[in-house]
DNA sequence: TATGCAGCGTACGCTTCCGTACGGAAATAG
DNA sequence: CTATTTCCGTACGGAAGCGTACGCTGCATA
């Protein structure tokens, strides 16, 4: 039995997965691909197995802000398993990779016919917004270098080798301040060695120092996933 | 027959709301009773009438800031709603009221017998979520007066007059800064003629204009409760 | 090999908000 | 009625981050 790179999916049992698989659709994702946009409906629903994708919330002044971020530990398309259709915000790739694609149809008949597979998809909305509420804290009350700390790790946590890979410019709109200010702030993480940066590019070489930075800011998210889903 | 204050109970079946109604308990909630605790265990939930409650995150530095409010138009207790027992935020009465309680287990029962309830209480927990997302875009993004606009809205819809009841000190916490900062800011307010301040409460005199400081960061979680539960 | 552009480094004045703090006014308790 | 506490108004220096802008560099295309 082939194990699943999406850890969702690797935690389901064998016959909610087998609900799952025949609706599967292993699909290329690539850099700003746009999984879902605000209040249309949701048809496809991505379990991510690389990459990461962003959800996104924009203002009456244009501009954005990421609210909540996807990678291999979960799935796009929150709002139906809440029973919904669309969501106000936007969901992208920020890195690419590739996911597994089901559509929303059979992911609600598949979530209807098995309790237990409603059940993990319920508590991965539970963690989702989790996030968002820490988002929540991290704007309101964190300093920028915290911040920045708190998303190289998520983004960390989410790629397989210590490489992420994005512009400053891509970083800004996330963490919702100027470009030039994420190049200030990666240059005193550089200069204390804890990351290196390339063009396109942020190499993560001390995690353990990258974490005392964030604080409290980082981990509650990732601790309801070890609890709820393991 | 008795029309509930609480809008989600006002929303339901007869048939569903009987399958709760047994298990109600009429509360007075005073002004900082705690409905919820970090990481503990949710044995209660309340389904609001009157009255206001604010999940709140504390951070490493024991700073405090407001993740959602909940009013008449809502409950406590939403991760009892995705099947989930604790959550890492702390609840408590920022304006005392009253509430209809329930047990966490009743409520469990209840949802597991009426996918429709079920149904109801997602939608809820999804605009919850929405919530605490656009939070985040307002924390991220909104100029103090634009802030305190937006809790000032959101807080007008959950009482039955125009008076908001709770000191500067409290308001300082929900928006994660100074107590200084929010006088001045609602004294700019105050010379505008918007509001009145009295000690311990603040008039909303001229809603309009209010929403139009807030601009986009008011409206989102309000809109989806429109559209999914009227 | 030249050209163009996306991405990065840096700079300067400015705004917003913080930390701190002091004093007065309104409510509450003795 | 006095004492005490809670709450509100205001002030000042300072830090963080903004808006804007200019120029350099690595990479791609012709």
């Amino acid at each position: 039995m082939v194990k699943h790179l999406n850890r969702l999916l690797a935690a389901l049992s064998a016959d909610d997965l087998a609900l799952l698989e025949l609706g599967f659709e292993k699909v290329d994702l690539e850099r700003r691909y746009v999984l879902e946009t605000p209040n249309k409906a949701v048809d496809n629903v991505y379990f991510m197995e690389t990459g990461v994708a962003s959800v996104v919330a924009v203002n009456g002044r244009g501009e954005r802000i990421e609210v909540g971020l996807i990678g291999c530990e979960g799935m796009s398309g929150v709002t139906v398993v809440m029973g919904n259709h669309r969501s106000p915000h936007s969901t992208y790739m920020q890195i690419g990779g590739t996911a597994l694609c089901i559509s929303a149809a059979d992911l609600r008949t598949a979530m209807s016919q098995s309790p237990s597979l409603q059940r993990l998809l319920l508590h991965f909305a539970q963690i989702f917004m989790t996030q968002a509420a820490q988002t929540a804290v991290a704007n309101g009350r964190a300093k920028l270098d915290e911040r920045l700390a708190r998303w190289l790790l998520m983004a960390h946590d989410r790629v397989s080798d210590d490489e992420v890979q994005l512009t400053h410019e891509f970083l800004s709109v996330m963490l919702g301040v100027r470009r030039a200010s994420v190049t200030t702030a990666l240059d005193a993480l550089k200069k204390r060695g804890l990351i290196e940066v390339r063009r396109g590019g942020i190499t993560v070489l001390d995690r353990d120092a990258i974490e005392k930075i964030a604080g409290s800011f980082y981990g509650v998210p990732e601790a309801e996933f070890r609890r709820l889903i393991g």
